[in-house]
DNA sequence: GGAACCATCCCCCAATTTGGAGAAGCAGGC
DNA sequence: GCCTGCTTCTCCAAATTGGGGGATGGTTCC
């Protein structure tokens, strides 16, 4: 059957790495193409296996979970990736998203748990815990406090784009000599001297 | 008592209003302390009212629930926001999220899924659904083609984090002139031709 | 072996940007 | 009224930027 979704599970874990392909081709919609106790082997094996959906583990021996699927998502972008985390939070799996992969489960999950997972990222979702999902949107959620007045922070956001102070004054429609005095007490005020370092500590404060 | 959780409610609609307050104030450790049509006369109260979580719908009359968290944060930077949304997954949820909200309901949620939303939140998780959980990844993963080579994504990354070619040339440990010509050659591949133009084909493509 | 990239370096030039220092007008707060 | 802070503007010297070239090894592929 081509219809089969096609999964490749890749976990140095061997008791954990047979009980999900024992459950996964047990079921007639599923098809387990690729076992690999590491990252290194199911790359070379990437094209060929043509997996639809990847099991990776995060802590794997030598190359580390996260690494690979940024590599495994170069050469198939179409192919999903469902971390395998041994703890419940933790910040690798924030990583891991960032990396690409659209959800996780944990090694102890029970059998609902990993088909519920498999079978929500086949249908669009993201499949994480509440405490994730949190981590996911502070990282882009900014702060509320800034040192910065309006029209200064208005500047900064301008800056963070990549626009020179004369871009930024037209698109503020302001002579050159004002966007250039707001960058500068922009620059007293987070106590820096340059573009690039303001930028760093408007990322590092969430300003922007 | 003073431990009790502090919550308001922002809702144009009268009956899923008093229903939240009525479900919510028969629990002992919630009290909710404002009931509100629209958002302007939520903000205008939302200092002598200190709510620790605020239910509020987006679709208001008047402004929007979206601003009004953006603007309800800058009063008290602590107070959580839960999205009371008509629809299961829209645009607006996402949106809202970005803005400072922390999870969401949606207007016909029963009781046990809208307090769990509330303890959830208070307990440092983000409930959303997994379609949601992915649009929010979905924004800040990249893609995984590009027409540059990894030297020139590696300058064009440096370059997004505001760094002259100076500064990208001694952090690669390559000269400057080298700097110059992946940058040079970077435009020409993007089809551009100043530092901010190949920022914003960047991110459009997804390559940062 | 040759073609086609890639990454590295070098030169020149003019225009723009940048950072630093100083200052004027105008509002709000006490 | 005075002071502070915000927004606005001016001059200068140094650095950056974008646009022309061109050169060297090193691949990878045919």
């Amino acid at each position: 059957m081509s219809l089969r979704t096609r999964i490749a599970i890749v976990e140095d874990n061997t008791a954990v790495r047979e009980g999900f392909a024992t459950l996964l081709n047990s079921i007639d919609k599923y098809m387990v193409v690729g076992l690999h106790e590491t990252a290194e082997e199911a790359i070379v094996l990437m094209e060929q296996e043509n997996p639809h959906i990847v099991l990776m583990d995060i802590g794997l021996p030598g190359m580390n979970g996260i690494e690979a699927i940024r590599e495994m998502r170069r050469i198939n972008a179409r192919c999903q990736f469902i971390i395998i985390s041994v703890h419940e939070d933790s910040e690798l799996v924030f990583q891991a998203l960032c990396a690409g992969a659209t959800g996780y489960i944990t090694k102890n999950s029970n059998y609902m748990e990993i088909l519920n997972a498999i079978n929500e990222v086949l249908s669009g979702g993201a499949p994480m815990s509440t405490k994730i999902a949190r981590m996911v949107i502070s990282s882009f959620q900014t702060s509320t406090y800034t040192p910065l007045t309006k029209r200064e922070m208005e500047v900064l956001q301008e800056l963070a784009r990549g626009k020179s102070y004369s871009m930024i004054a037209k698109s503020l429609g302001i002579t050159n000599e004002t966007s250039r005095s707001h960058i500068k007490s922009i620059y007293s005020k987070l106590e820096v001297n340059t573009k690039y370092e303001a930028l760093e500590k408007a990322k590092k404060d969430k300003l922007i």
